[in-house]
DNA sequence: TTTTGCACTCGCTTAGGCCGAGTGCTAGAT
DNA sequence: ATCTAGCACTCGGCCTAAGCGAGTGCAAAA
């Protein structure tokens, strides 16, 4: 009989097979694998002591471990990133069920709302949670501005961007500014700057400011103040919607209750799971995360699963899913990749 | 020794006053209560024996069981009620603590950053989930309106309202409106309508425009339409603020994973959690749902310690927190009173 | 009315025993 | 050179029994 060797470890043909046989099942039920389960299996008509020798190859090479001398194997992380890198399979969903969501997706009328049950599809057709970071609006052109003064030397500036985007928010000024000082300075904001990117509103006013000063009156210094307050630059706090965290608690291998705990103060905390998305975001394509190759302890045992989305070739963000490692990779990624898609031309067609 | 019986139930002072020690200690440490630790507690100088006879005494009257024959005693819902209704002496939490609080409370810019720090508050002190229901904006005076064309037939409104509410809705229209067009409808409306409730301005709409059905032109029929649905009284759907779940994980009594696993399910789905909410909305003053009293079976192992909260003499929402049955009640009370009050007095400040 | 004493109940823990699944190794078969 | 069969061994899971400890209820004494 032929070896064939293929890929970077030196694994023959049917050890790779073997192997691929033993995750597929562990996956499949939690439980660790053991040669005579998976002597029928294969179907290999090959007897489990032979197995045996193989799993010991296997376990050399690190890609499985046994949790105590007498039972089963089970991948390790290294196994289960080659499972994904050399051996998976991917099958793609029913088209139908397709359909259907990418028909929900688009009755969705706003980013928001969109946002959500994009996160609730991932979520319902996986069984684990599904995470959504919020588009990072990267064209900010700058359409329209209000400004209402409110009670007590604050003022209301509505900032619509883009087509459809508005940002309310209240600013604190040093004196009162009558209605109609306020008017006027939107008047003047809008016929200098709309359409200009809002990052460049900024500068613009305060050269144009220092340009101008002998012209200096109050109605530029209201400008100035309220305008630079609105637009400070507040670093456009990244977020996302997560849905479906209730899902984790199914699985035996988080139940236990601090781990999960952790886990759940983790998703509150936003913070790791933030900088883990941004990782996601630089990369093209599906990307897992598998156990500790997150960096971050509380995903230990989990696995994230991730996707860019992208808009006329722009990448506006990252979403996936998080379960835990021990996680049916072949439906999930191309759920992940799609999901991905549709969400890219759902957000174009509401622009 | 002369016998007072207080109350409805003919419980010597007594009988009371070691049940009082019952159910604090029960609170404090989670475990059935015995005789002999109760005779410890309670410093009469009694034997355990004697404590046993007036236990059972107070298992016939239902206020506490044991969870099998040989274990201690614990008080049942029909206890614990009874406890904080004529038992409980409420312990004022520390001044300071208070006032940094406030503090805090009053550093917030707008409404939404203050339900969310009012609830980190709550479930901060009480180490229990916090909840505070977003504050039923009763008056709803139309301030402005601003209509912005989008593409392909859809119109964003912008409604401010009161002082510095904004809405944004995306209406879909029937055919395409020209700027100017939709900025004489705003014009008009903000002339004819600019202070009056929301309510009143559709009916008030429609009955203008059956009045003047002669002069019915393409500027009106506009302005009914896209007013109409902008002010659909899409039922303000009530929602909730609420944090520190994960506290809950880390009570014996709810660390069952099923139970948590529903319980957090019913946190997003959010209907029977705003339906209670609902109820105490009528009522005056702190109100505790102890156990099944709440009617919803999720909340069976949980206590809700609720308050509504009020600005100028009007109830404007609901806020409390969910835990375990078994909590300080003592503790958890005032803390909840005293952080609708500090709501109530920082969101009128914020108008 | 309170206390003492006593028999009894029951959950929890520990230890032992058995079963089953699985392993590694060696010797024999192909 | 490979594969297989056989065998001794390991170890977790489950069941059972025993003992302990906390607590009870009741009856009789103080």
């Amino acid at each position: 009989m032929t070896r064939k060797n293929s890929t970077d470890l030196g694994l023959s043909e049917r050890a790779q097979y073997l192997f691929k046989c033993l995750v597929e099942r562990y996956v499949a039920d939690g439980q660790p694998v053991g040669s005579r389960t998976l002597a029928r299996d294969a179907q290999l008509d090959l007897s489990p002591a032979t197995i045996r020798n193989v799993m010991a190859d296997l376990e050399d090479l690190g890609l499985v471990t046994s949790p105590h001398t007498s039972a089963g194997r089970v991948p390790t992380v290294k196994g289960y990133r080659f499972f994904v890198d050399s051996l998976l399979t991917v099958q793609d969903p029913p088209n139908e069920a397709l359909d259907r969501l990418l028909g929900h997706m688009e009755a969705e009328g706003d980013v928001e709302g969109l946002l959500q049950k994009t996160s609730a599809v991932l979520s319902d057709l996986t069984k684990l949670a599904g995470v959504v970071m919020v588009p990072a609006t990267t064209t900010r052109a700058l359409r329209q501005v209000e400004f209402l003064p409110l009670k007590e030397r604050r003022v209301l500036a509505i900032i619509i961007l883009n087509n459809s985007e508005v940002e309310n928010r209240i600013i604190y000024t040093d004196r009162e500014y009558t209605e109609s000082e306020l008017t006027q300075a939107a008047n003047y904001l809008n016929h200098a700057f709309g359409g200009m990117d809002i990052s460049q509103v900024r500068d613009k006013l305060i050269s144009e400011m220092s340009q101008a000063k002998a012209e200096l009156n109050a109605l530029m210094e209201t400008v100035l103040e309220v305008t630079g307050k609105a637009f400070a630059d507040r670093a456009r706090d990244k977020d996302y919607v997560l849905t479906g965290q209730t899902n984790l608690m199914d699985f035996d291998e988080l139940s236990n209750v601090t781990t999960l705990r952790q886990l759940f103060e983790a998703f509150n905390q936003k913070r790791s799971i933030l900088h883990l998305l941004d990782q996601a975001l630089t990369g093209r394509g599906v990307q897992i995360f598998i156990g500790e190759e997150s960096g971050y302890q509380v995903l230990d045992d989990c696995s994230v699963v991730t996707s860019p989305y992208e808009s006329d070739g722009r990448v506006l963000g990252v979403l996936g899913v998080i379960g835990p490692t021990r996680m049916a990779y072949d439906r999930v990624i191309p759920v992940v990749d799609l999901t991905a898609k549709m969400l890219g031309s759902a957000l174009k067609s509401l622009n």
